[in-house]
DNA sequence: GCAAATAGTACAATTTTAGTCCTCTTTACC
DNA sequence: GGTAAAGAGGACTAAAATTGTACTATTTGC
């Protein structure tokens, strides 16, 4: 499927509730509050997205969140590498040993630059683009080319 | 780390192999010895591609598999989709309820539209392609345009 | 009929992921 | 200075998904 996890899912969630108040600095009791998720959950996406860096966090009392730049310069790229690591699809990316012959194996450069080419997709959706009203910058016609043989249930 | 499963990764490593020879028949155990895989697993990963119609299985003694179109016929996609199902990368892409206001969020829809140009990257890398020698057809140039602020290793 | 080979299903073990909790440190405010 | 609010960090449990394997049935060539 391909997909994120649902850690990541959240951490998107919970930043583009905070872009729609780039200023403001939101408690995790806040947002957990506004994204109706778990507190706990809350707080750990929040320290994870601290540690990269895209949200700034103020101790003591009356502290908070806030984005760390405005959410037109957040990508959604980034929100996943910030979660999950680095994106790429596979194993042999990273290690290797698992194809025929590794030495003669033509897939691993070729995975890297699908690698690459998703990035580019992810790195063009920012925060800000992500609170805009759904079909915004519809694409549509472009969209009806690739007509799905795949479905979507 | 957005990955791809291993058995999706194996599938195209053989796939791969039997594209080296697209008319010929492989039997299971070829395929095994061939990838270094475990018979069991290149087993299991032929029934389902089968099942997906994107290689062709002959049942009985000297039976075995062949790809059902030419390399240039398959993409990275159609492998992925029969492996894992259709690409989606969020849950509520298909399920709602996670987010502040089902009926306000804005996430939805973008969603959407990132898995279709994640798909739309994935849809134009073939099978023959991934055969070629690795460096092939560099698009490096455009490569270059989005410069990865986040790295990687 | 027999042997080779796939189909299909079911299962156990492993690995990831999710989610929670607890303790420590920092800061605002009285 | 004391107290309470809030985050930092890490440890831990439980749940879910993934992997990998095994077993039985069916098909086909000789
Ligand atoms: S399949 Fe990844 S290096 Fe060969
Ligand atoms: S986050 Fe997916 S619908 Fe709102």
């Amino acid at each position: 499927m391909l997909r994120i996890s649902k850690l990541t899912d959240y951490a998107i969630v919970v930043t583009a509730a905070m872009a729609g108040d780039p200023k403001r600095i939101f408690s995790a009791a806040e947002l957990s509050s506004e994204t109706h998720l778990e507190p706990p959950t809350v707080a750990k996406v929040l320290k994870m997205l601290t540690r990269s860096d895209l949200v700034q966090s103020f101790r003591g009392a009356s502290g908070g969140y806030r984005l760390a730049r405005t959410p037109a310069d957040i990508t959604v790229a980034q929100l996943i590498v910030a979660m999950e690591g680095p994106i790429g699809m596979t194993q042999c990316s990273v290690h290797q040993g698992l194809c025929s012959t590794e030495a003669v194996c033509a897939l691993r450069g070729h995975w890297q630059q699908i690698s690459r080419a998703v990035h580019a997709a992810l790195s063009e959706m920012t925060l800000l683009d992500m609170t805009r009203p759904t079909i915004t910058h519809t694409l549509v016609p472009e969209l009806k080319l690739h007509n799905q043989t795949t479905e979507s249930p």
